[in-house]
DNA sequence: AAATAAATTAGAAAAATTTCTACATCTTCG
DNA sequence: CGAAGATGTAGAAATTTTTCTAATTTATTT
């Protein structure tokens, strides 16, 4: 029998899947019980409870209803700076792990992850309020110790965090003027990202951006 | 209180993310409580347990890593043609719904749908071996009222042959310069049929086509 | 066979995207 | 610190794509 935590928490789930919902307020519950928990469906509704409630954690799924980006992390972070944010994703995690880390997230997991490691890393986000899996891990120190100069392994490591923004909704199926309205952004601007997108990811065409990008994950 | 289902049944779930897993789990006790609940993460973990075992029920999401496609339900039910199959998905209803019916499913449900939704599906798989959203019901009755006039169930087979042409190099990341130049139109020409293409296809965007002519195939 | 529908093709005009240039910040490194 | 490079932004102009309309040809149906 596991360790049981059992000091007070308020718990937000960001997640539009009933299902996944069900099962992580199962497993929150056995790892502990005195939990309140409150789940958002849609990305409004979360920043709505977020405005009026402040949580020790929070569960999210980044990839709600299209509305993906690292943006909805920032702006939940923002709203309560001292929130654990816990990020779970069907991306995939070596992709976008890092990425998400730096738009502030405190863990990262892929829905794919066992349950032994859902275990451990809602365990660690409410005893430490940080999670990253071993290989996350060694991919942050990386990070930090390889020469800015060098040049990435991984293409997608040199795309900035904007770039990243404009990139997601571009994988997405968004128009130039889409992205624009929903960044609050010029067209030009987002054809400007997208061109320096392109080139940095080494293709001439979106569809080969979708391919370079799901071939790295 | 909601009337509980109590004959004894075996239960297969076909899923790749823990949580769903989870989630499902509880639904399925909550209804009946007196289920053999087996699970397998991958397409071939199930086809092999399909061999040894015999399921009254079997609930699977079709878009398993990537292993997508109606192939995976047809093998189900030919290895087990008395088992009903419930198929969950990610993919949209209304696209989906039919061609999966088709192909043997007994049961389709969008993973988006309400925890009422999943309660009834789940209830009516147990006690009628099938279930159809209003919508989706209301498709399949079009669909054998309209039986004059061809209704392709799947819209990949109402795309002519220079159509097809232009969207197997839209799909490569071709530009529409580049298509005419290769098949020798004018730019405008490539551009009608890509718009009609989409339109066949009901999708907005590149992206959305490519994401539906590889499920699809 | 005549009528109807589908398929293939473009021209013109409208709309969207790309490219080039530029500038103010922000980072990083010697 | 200060130079060099990366980042985020957008205006103007060039280019491409989309949309609308329509003419021809090619099936299909009654």
């Amino acid at each position: 029998m596991r360790l049981l935590i059992s000091h007070f928490m308020n718990i937000l789930i960001i997640e539009d899947e009933p299902l996944t919902v069900l099962g992580l307020k199962q497993k929150i519950k056995d790892i502990n019980p005195v939990t309140t928990i409150d789940t958002a469906a849609s990305v409004d509704t979360a920043y709505e409870l977020a405005t009026r409630h402040s949580y020790e954690l929070v569960i999210m799924d980044i990839d709600i209803k299209g509305k993906a980006g690292a943006g909805v992390v920032e702006r939940m972070k923002s709203l309560h700076p001292g929130t654990a944010i816990l990020v779970i994703t069907d991306l995939d995690e070596r992709t976008y792990g890092l990425p998400y880390m730096k738009a502030g997230a405190d863990g990262f997991l892929s829905k794919l992850a066992s349950s032994a490691q859902f275990d451990e890393a809602i365990r660690a986000m409410m005893v430490m309020g940080k999670y990253a899996s071993v290989a996350l891990q060694q991919q942050i120190i990386q990070e930090n110790q390889v020469n800015r100069s060098v040049r990435y392994v991984n293409p997608l490591m040199s795309i900035s965090e904007r770039e990243r923004q404009v990139m997601n909704h571009l994988i997405a199926g968004k128009s130039t003027g889409e992205i624009a309205a929903i960044l609050n952004i010029n067209k030009t601007t987002v054809g400007t990202h997208k061109m320096r997108i392109l080139k940095k990811m080494q293709v001439n065409s979106l569809i080969k951006l979708i391919e370079k990008v799901t071939m790295l994950s």
